[in-house]
This record gives C-alpha cells, structure tokens and sequence, in this order.
DNA sequence: CTAAACTTTCAAAAAATACTGAAAGATAAA
DNA sequence: TTTATCTTTCAGTATTTTTTGAAAGTTTAG
C-alpha cells in the first residue's frame, strides 16, 4: 500500500470509529488529518484535505480544542492560524477520557445518587428491582470513576505495566 | 422523589446516556425498562410503556437479544412472548464489552496492524509521522484488547478489588 | 382448512444531526 | 481611515438515523 492510500484508510478508519462512538466524523478525521502531519496545517488546507466547507473546518476545530486535543499556532508575520494535534497517544487517550467523564459519566452519576435516595416498599417487588438496579449500576460506575481517576493521573508504562501484572 | 417518577428519570437517562455513546435511545431505553421490570414484559407492553410503535419495538427487540443483554421467554398456554432482561450488572457490562470489541475494537485493530506494514522512507517526516501514530495506537488498541480480554473472565470482586489494589 | 393471535418486514415519513456558503465580524498593515 | 486578510456565525440545506404503520408472514387452535 502507498503511503497516500494509507494516510487515507487511517482518516477513514478514524472517522468511523469516532461516529460509533458519539463523534461526529468530521471531528474524528480532522483529529487524524493532523496527528499525520509533522507540520501544523491551515484551516485552508484542512478544507481542501478533508473536501469540507470552511465553516465546517472552523467550527470543528473549535470543537477540537475544547477536547484539548488540538492546539493553535501563530507564525510571526503571518495573519492565519495554523493548527497541530498532540501526537501523544497517552495523552489523547487521557484527555477523551477526562473529557468525558466530565460530560457523561459525572451527571449520571450525579442522577444514580438522586435515584439511590428514593424510598419506598422492599416488599414491593417493583421497588425491590428498581432499587437494586440503581444500586448496582451506581457501584459499577463510581468504580469506573475511580479507577478513571487513578489513570488520568499516572504514566503510560507503570498503568499497563500494573494492568498486566495484576492480569498475569 | 416517587417511585413512578424515579423509573421514568432513569429510563430517560439512560436514554440519554446510550445516545452519547452510540447506542440508539430507543434500545437504552427498553433495556432501562426491563432492568427495571421484575417480570418480563411484552411486546405490547413495551409499546405501551415508552410509546413506540410494533416495528420498532420488535427490531430493538431482537438488537437487544443481539447484544445477549435481553432474553425471550415462552409461557405454557400463551402464544405471546415476554421478554426478560438479565439484572447482572457485571455480565452487562462484560456483555456490552465484549461487543462492542468484536464489532469494532477488532475491525480497527485488523486496519491498524495493515498500516503497520506500509513500508516508506524514514527520513520523509510526512511517513516517519505517519509510521508513529500508527505504531503508538496500534500498541494502545492492543493494551486495551489484552486487558479486556481478561476483564471478560474475570469475577466482578476480585477485578475491582485487584485495581484498586494496584492504585492503592 | 380457516380464523385468530401474534410476529416480522420494510417503504415511506419524521426527526435528529451535520454541513454549507455567504455575509458579518475582526484585526492589522498601509 | 481604508483595504486586505483571515475568522466566525448561522439560517438554510443536505444527509443520516430512527421510527412508523400497514401489509405480509407465521403459528396454533378449532
């Protein structure tokens, strides 16, 4: 395969991924656009790259900052704004999923509490299983929380490093 | 809270929830419904619960047995067919990983080992760029895989209790 | 066999989401 | 101040995803 071809399957490949996930392809194939280019690209030329309207670049690449995935660049000299991507993938992966967890997982959990304090009958088979429901899921992912938090904090090799050991 | 509003807020939120991770609403939604529900239900039932129609309620249906989170059951003397959800809150999670890992981890860890073998000019930083990202990716998707792979046998105590062991 | 009870299918409609492009808004140099 | 360059906004459009509902299919009982 020719480098050309492939830098496409990546985008591609990228972009699917992301819109399985909740995010929009567009996101997705920008973020992977710039996480091949060893130079920081203009929206222009993300544009012309991507085959996608201007205002669509600009309002993604905002999009993409907010993640803190992405970062502005200015060229002494020059009016434009030129954009590179954080190539570490230990970061990126931190950084989605602090990101989320901020977004998703926080105000659900948030909800799962709300739900934890409602009362009612244990002898009411229908209390009885939402009760339970709530509870569980409520564990499992406070558990997911914690452990997201340990992670956001350490160092790639000690954090598979432990994983595998742990899994040995 | 009361308990009729309490079940709508978490079928409502776990709706939501589903949506922003790629699950379609309506399958979170009937899924909350029968984590909810300590007899199965119907069709009809469903329909009637959360206001959707025959086809969709059959199609989600069966995405959900699908997913392995929901089973069918008959009842002697009945033609009808009531459906149960499984209340394990560690099996579904185990359930939806284990999916979502062949339906997608696996397909982008296929494309990522292909990328690999692009051979190119290490000195042209357009490959050497790209050769990294999809070296430092492929090497994370397979750390995640690995530690899946064992979180799928795994008893739900012990597995917790060996995380927070190893962040103490 | 026929009818009743139930399930499945899928084309069309609706709803949700993403994208475009042109105009308005900034900023800086002349 | 004026002009040129670049960025942002957003109403309208296009695309994608989800849902509907009616017709066709299936199964069982009589």
């Amino acid at each position: 395969m020719e480098l050309t071809e492939a830098r496409q399957k990546f985008i591609e490949t990228w972009g699917k991924l992301g819109s399985e996930w909740g995010i929009n392809r567009t996101m997705a194939q920008i973020h992977a656009l710039l996480l091949l280019s060893p130079e920081a690209l203009t929206t222009e030329e993300i544009m012309e790259s991507l085959s996608i309207s201007r205002g669509n670049a600009n309002m993604t690449l905002r999009d993409l900052m907010g993640w803190g995935l992405i970062e502005k660049q200015h060229r002494a000299g020059e009016r434009k704004e030129y954009f590179l991507a954080d190539k570490d993938v230990w970061n990126i992966a931190r950084q989605v999923a602090a990101e989320r967890r901020k977004r998703e997982l926080d105000p659900v959990i948030k909800v799962l509490d709300e739900l934890s304090k409602v009362k009612g009958d244990e002898k009411d088979p229908e209390f009885a299983t939402f009760s339970k429901s709530v509870h569980d899921i409520n564990k499992l992912a406070k558990n997911v929380d914690k452990t997201l938090e340990t992670m956001l904090k350490a160092e790639e090799n000690w954090f598979w490093g432990s994983i595998f050991k742990m899994f040995k």
